[in-house]
DNA sequence: AACTCTCGGTACGTTAGCGCACACAAAACT
DNA sequence: AGTTTTGTGTGCGCTAACGTACCGAGAGTT
């Protein structure tokens, strides 16, 4: 597939994960794969499709997701800078159990299959960090998946968003309530009403897809306890509040 | 914790896991562990507590637990002879993330956290199997998440009935209405409705805490097609029927 | 300017599951 | 034998979410 790429010259490295490593590591890994634009919509890997590149998320967001017979999907993680897109092939597989799609257009780094492995094999800091980001991930479906069965779209909704919204660092996502029901596994309708409440309580306002976090505060308040617990997962720190609109 | 050792001579492993490994490999390391009985109830690691010793199944049944504020618990994985129990620890982390709790009392080989380590730092092969391992128990948590969003508390229970049937060889399971409830995240009452209805079609019997499965392939009908998904993701051939009772 | 498409709002009847409360019988304890 | 505890059944009102369907307004197209 082709791919746009991007001239990394004056970019800082913006994936977390890898940026924990020491500059001796991360730079010769960073010069062998290449910095794309992931694009909104884009699939990655279909359910039970082989693997040929892992990425490393800049400002991209990706969504992993599972899908029952005749149901719609549902979001089982969410993967930003701080992690990593295709963590079966660190453990030795060649496919992905689950379908991942760009939930955010951004960039990320893109190692093919056969040099991440490679590199994961000699370098056992790398491994190190990956091993426990899967950790990590692991934990996050957990409780995604609790957050899933108890708590109520309005909450839900409202900590997709905030999670989103940090991880973009901006107030402006673009994403349609049809979209946003596919990921919380809920009807179109059931966004529209908890999204026109959140609307009313002037904590969002949104127009044809482009949605605008008003008061991030007021939305963590809104939003289900999650929202904290999966940042304290993921070793993020609530970032600091932008200015708002 | 004091634990009921279990003499080994004449016992085949029944961890199918372990088992996948040729025998100069597994047969020190069951020489360096001690098959221990795991009671019903017992709580191998609480949340964030660590790991003090992993577990290989062989008849024990163990699940993954996670919760949420104010609400019940939630299983998000089920674990018996095809894995193993305390797999963070294979990803570096000291602690466990969830809730681990023994569903179904049985032995298991235990091995202390130190030694498993060190194993699995010298062994390739075994590391291959366990990461392997890993991935199949993340693609099963999070297909339960949307096995738990989407299908009906009757269809559930029955999967549930069933897999603990398949592991445990018997056809009788002992387990109340209530702690069903816990596993499936629902009220006692909703667990009481399905197993009834259950039991009206003939396909189980119980009273107090004795659940008998009267009609397996009946039950298998009655269950979503998460129960074939998930068989097949632990490479489990779906078992004989045994005999009905 | 007319057309089409996409996105969001609203409405209606239905239902699975909730919270709660009470009843009853088998089992366990004293 | 009497008491308490535990496991199951039932009933009632309530609500979040469902399926479905239709409508209107912005945005893009020709």
């Amino acid at each position: 597939m082709r791919k746009k790429l991007i001239n990394t010259e004056n970019m800082p490295i913006a994936n977390t994960l890898l940026a924990k490593l020491p500059a001796e590591i991360y730079l010769p890994i960073i010069s062998k794969g290449e910095t794309v634009a992931l694009a909104f919509g884009e699939t990655l890997y279909e359910t039970d499709a082989p693997i040929d590149y892992v990425y490393f998320p800049n400002d991209a967001l990706v969504s992993l997701l599972t899908t029952v017979d005749g149901h719609q999907a549902l979001e089982v993680a969410f993967i930003g800078h701080e992690g990593m897109v295709g963590i079966n092939l660190a453990l030795g597989e060649s496919t992905s159990p689950m379908r991942v799609i760009v939930q955010g257009a951004g960039s990320a780094l893109r190692l093919n299959a056969a040099y991440f492995c490679k590199e994961l094999e000699n370098n056992a800091l790398l491994r190190k960090h990956i091993n426990s980001y899967i950790s990590a991930l692991m934990a996050q479906i957990a409780q995604t998946a609790a957050c899933n069965r108890f708590h109520v779209i309005e909450e839900r909704l409202a900590r997709w968003l905030l999670m989103t919204h940090d991880r973009v660092c901006s107030n402006h996502i673009f994403l349609t309530h049809e979209f946003l029901a596919n990921m919380l596994g809920v009807r179109r309708v059931g966004v529209t009403k908890a999204a026109n409440s959140l609307k009313k309580q002037k904590l969002i306002k949104y127009s044809r897809g482009n949605i605008t976090v008003m008061n991030s505060e007021g939305l963590k308040h809104a939003a289900c306890s999650c929202y904290e617990k999966l940042n304290q997962m993921q070793n993020l720190n609530t970032p600091q509040t932008l200015p708002e609109t």
